[in-house]
RNA sequence: GGCCCGUUCGUCUAGCGGUUAGGACACCGCCCUCUCAAGGCGGAGAUCACGGGUUCGAAUCCCGUACGGGCUACCA
């Protein structure tokens, strides 16, 4: 690619920005990053009914928590901003000169009712639902005329009658062809004076100065319409490439009927952005067919359009869950405190103070957590009773465990063992502790669950005498002394 | 209705004329083990949507059919 490669990314703040969404922002992200290309972001907000500020500022930090670092776009601006379509409308007026100098373009008189009754009619007869482009005949000045009058009008354009069909190379897809006859004389500025969406996002991509068009599979049919604008406009038409749609587990389009969709959703449970990025780039793209896990500097290394698949993918929670692991156990002590805090802060477990003030303690307690969680929001059901103050003993395990014959001399045992320990450390425990079974004749796992289940209420959770570490003498001690009493002989 | 796109294990995918159709998640079994995980080893799982061609040979190329999706707005 000689040319310099300058791509956008281009979502409305009509809700925030979901998987899908982010899926294209990644691939174009990393297309510009493979190529040493620009990668813009621009706000589509001209539907005035649905766009909110509040949208807008949820896509921006979606972004930014992915790590998707834009060289054009809101905030950091850019030379060829503005970045919001709201703020770009004279250069849609723009646009429309050029066309109608160009004889591109033509009013049209005809009322919504005129045209509902001509598209039922065609769709009728031949399939084809267009305009009939009744209005094109009106010669020029009969047509300024009315203008003048203050006559309702929109402006369409002016479909070159000898222009053959129109096929271009999908990036993606591989050559793609539509019949001319196909494409109607579409509205580009509407009675309002506005622009139209096909026209708005091509004069904004001429302007741009985009070379890739990289976006969702829906837009594929309006591509030709597209064309034809650039065409009128006389620019060079840029590479498109056209994505698949993400689909929910029942294969139908992934919608907030399949649950939270949007980004920070996933962030909010205790999803990583490596990983939320790392899938999102293997669901329709694949490195090598071999390798699933890899960072974003592999990805906007490797990325390419022609590795990526054509058909639409199914959104797999459990992988991304898998993936999720995977890196959770890569992070260090730090990084994983760091992370789980605000959980721990949010299930009420931490005060702002013991933050700081009990970061070894956490800094203790996250190898154990580390390679047992898997979205972060899962440590608050894991540790949660080493913050409480008293056990609740689940029936089962009292049934299960404490019922066990010998618990309640295994329970004694341990009981003497660890209050005559000169240190309370785990290796300390584990030394002692290790030596109860053989000494009352009760099995290990017998012995070791019996104490899990006095400590921590349930048969499972992190190691055993890691978990007695972090508790400490007094308070293990204590939950002992209460479970015994559930304790047989 | 018309036009366009898609179809390989349950899921994501590799494959781009000759492979025992490979990998990953999930699933099952074994090992490790204080529980749960993690890890290791192994297993099951795909008549490559279907039907015709082309070819010595087709998951791969061509044509149909079916199913799914998109567009067909003065929405984006």
């Amino acid at each position: 690619m000689s040319e310099h490669v300058r791509v956008r990314f281009a979502p409305s703040p009509t809700g925030h920005l979901h998987i899908g969404g982010a899926r294209t922002a990644i691939y174009n992200w990393a297309f510009a990053r493979r190529h040493g290309g620009t990668f813009i972001l621009r706000i589509e907000d001209t539907d005035p009914e649905r766009s909110t500020e509040e949208n807008t500022q949820a896509i921006l930090r979606a972004m930014e928590w992915l790590g998707l670092d834009y060289n054009e776009g809101p905030v950091v601006g850019g030379e060829y901003g503005p970045y919001f379509q709201t703020q770009r409308f004279a250069s849609y007026a723009d646009a429309l000169e050029r066309l109608k100098t160009a004889g591109a373009s033509y009013p049209c008189f005809c009322t919504s009712a005129d045209l509902e009754i001509k598209r039922e009619a065609g769709r009728i007869q031949g399939g084809f639902a267009g305009y009939d482009r009744t209005c094109r005949s009106i010669d020029a000045d009969t047509a300024a005329a009315r203008i003048a009058a203050g006559e309702p009008h929109v402006w369409r354009l002016k479909v070159p009658e000898q222009r053959g069909d129109i096929v271009f190379p999908d990036a993606v897809r591989g050559e793609v062809s539509f019949p001319v006859d196909a494409v109607d004389d579409l509205v580009l500025v509407r009675t309002d004076g506005t622009a139209t969406y096909n026209f708005a996002v091509t004069v904004d991509d001429v302007t741009m100065a985009i070379t890739h068009v990289i976006r969702g599979d829906d837009h594929l049919s309006n591509t030709p319409k597209q064309i034809l604008i650039y065409e009128a406009l006389g620019e060079p038409v840029p590479v498109f490439a056209h994505l698949s749609m993400i689909l929910g587990a029942d294969g139908k389009r992934l919608s907030k009927r399949h649950g939270a969709t949007s980004v920070e959703s996933y962030r909010d449970q205790g999803f990583l952005p490596e990983a939320v990025m790392n899938y999102l780039a293997l669901l329709g793209w694949s490195l090598d067919g071999e390798t699933t896990v890899f960072s974003r500097e592999t990805l906007a290394e490797n990325f390419s359009l022609d590795r990526v698949s054509r058909n639409p993918a199914i959104f797999d929670d459990e992988k991304l869950e898998w993936l999720n692991g995977v890196y959770v156990r890569e992070m260090s002590a730090q990084t994983l405190v760091d992370q789980m805090v605000p959980y721990l802060q949010a299930a009420g477990f931490l005060s702002p103070e013991e933050v700081s003030t009990r970061r070894d303690w956490l800094l203790r307690l996250a190898p154990l957590i580390s390679e047992r969680v898997k979205r972060l929001d899962e440590v608050v059901p894991m540790v949660g009773f080493l913050f409480a103050d008293t056990v609740v003993i689940e029936e089962s395990a009292l049934a299960k465990v404490l019922g066990k014959e010998g618990a309640g001399v295994a329970l004694d045992a341990c009981r003497e063992t660890l209050a005559g320990l000169s240190a309370f450390d785990a290796a300390t425990i584990e030394a002692a502790l290790r030596e109860v079974p053989e000494r009352v004749g009760v099995k290990p796992k017998v012995v070791f669950q019996a104490v899990r289940v006095a400590v921590s209420g349930t048969t499972v959770s992190p190691p055993l005498f890691e978990v007695l570490e972090l508790l400490g003498r007094e308070q293990t001690l204590a939950r002992i002394d209460v479970a015994r009493k559930y304790a047989v002989e």
